[in-house]
DNA sequence: GCGTCGGATTGATCCAAGTCAACCGTGAAA
DNA sequence: TTTCACGGTTGACTTGGATCAATCCGACGC
């Protein structure tokens, strides 16, 4: 990829508060690999923000597309609807990570996407995030990245919910979540879940009592101390472990 | 979209055996959309040709990516597989299709494809596919929404193993390949299968002894007539209703 | 301080699908 | 023609997770 660019530029204050130049989470979103120059083009181009409530939707399956979101700040589940009501979470999205990409093949949206916590987000105009990928390979190429790992993540999803059993698919689901916060610099060990039991057992093809269970077998066995949302992982190695232990 | 290209193009003979503008599959694959000066420029790119016996892999886990390549002929599957020895198939491709997407974002193949029968691939060398796309724009953005309904597939491959059971899930299967079958030009009501209960099962999160005792049951039930990979669906909309029966 | 409510935990029971095992059918090799 | 091998079918039994239900806990409003 190309260079990065260095940490402290001189910029205004005005400019701080919307541009994707000075935002921390640059090296996880959708600028990385972008010089001074391309970054300052992408600026123009991510000047919406909007800040979504806790509970609130992005947005709703069926509505027409026209713009991806990153993630500014909060965190996010997306989930499908199938006709006869059952529905499935497909994936929690926090800080650095895009939304919407399901829109582009329909030219509508396909999920739901509902902050789970009070959460800030940038609009992308998507034919505009065409047109300044047609002139910046390297946010082309980027963009083509982040939609391949959204395929791979979800082969990932689907190997989870298609050959593992309930305990293996939550040491997962807590080792992907703590990797994610470390790439954001949180502690690995301790975070809040910021779902429910349901959303986390929806997400895992589970139900809520047998998430509850795992996590209380996990706390028994010395892996993790959990209290309501409160997670603290004691032993990452016996999480992977777990997950190993079949032939 | 842009405007279609007419069926019947004056163009040669030698033209015919490799070229884009003249391959029958031109509506589904990734031309869909372009017009005959980029059609043209499209057949440069897409030069290499190449036969994959039945059971030989197009491309396996962890070789390096450099191109994606369109079904001209044939059927694949594509797997994972994780460390301690467990395996899925995440998709079954036919005609038309495109298959390795998922090597983009690490530049390395993620998965296997495997040739279910004899097939006939061409390669699309994926940086020449980037940079004719920075200049067609209806090619770049037709390749977006190929990506794009990859994801949209992705997680309707998830709700199915997430939430629905034994029969519903292949119900489901049987309802898709019957529909793109359909859309290839096949009998929607009867086709053989290319993969083994084994192979069905492991895409549906199932045993094979699952499978086969759910194919029993639709032949009884009269939904379908099976004979080993032979498959008639005699009643599409009892295996419709057999997917929504729960509120 | 007290009641309420939504989420979480835990227990008892049930059932869909997995497991194990026998057997069948078909097609290729001998 | 027989044999063999592989994939498919079917039956008997087991089991992991679902279901149903009671209870707990913490946050919040009054």
């Amino acid at each position: 990829m190309a260079q990065t660019l260095p940490l402290n530029q001189d910029i205004t204050l005005s400019v701080i508060k919307t541009a994707c130049s000075s935002c921390n989470l640059r090296e996880l979103c959708l600028p990385y690999g972008l010089n001074l120059e391309e970054l300052e083009r992408l600026d123009d181009l991510v000047s919406t923000r909007r800040r979504i409530k806790r509970g609130d939707h992005l947005y709703r399956a069926g509505e027409p597309f026209d713009a991806i979101y990153a993630i500014r700040s909060g965190f996010f589940k997306t989930d499908v609807l199938l006709e006869d009501g059952r529905d499935q979470v497909t994936g929690f999205q926090m800080a650095g990570e895009l939304l919407g990409l399901d829109g582009i093949c329909t030219e509508h949206h396909t999920c739901n996407a509902i902050a789970l916590e009070d959460s800030e987000i940038c609009s992308i105009p998507f034919n505009r995030l065409e047109s300044l990928s047609r002139e910046i390979h390297s946010l082309q190429h980027h963009f083509h990245k982040v939609m391949s790992r959204e395929i791979v993540r979800d082969h990932g999803v689907m190997m989870l919910l298609g050959t593992m059993r309930a305990e293996e698919r939550l040491a997962a689901f807590l080792l992907n979540l703590s990797q994610r916060f470390t790439a954001r610099g949180f502690s690995h060990a301790e975070f809040y879940l910021r779902m429910t039991r349901e959303e986390i057992g929806s997400y895992l093809g589970l139900k809520l009592e047998t998430v509850s269970r795992a996590f209380s077998r996990f706390q028994e066995e010395g892996y993790i101390a959990v209290q309501q949302k409160h997670i603290r992982i004691l032993d990452v190695n016996g999480l992977k472990a777990l997950m190993n232990h079949r032939a």
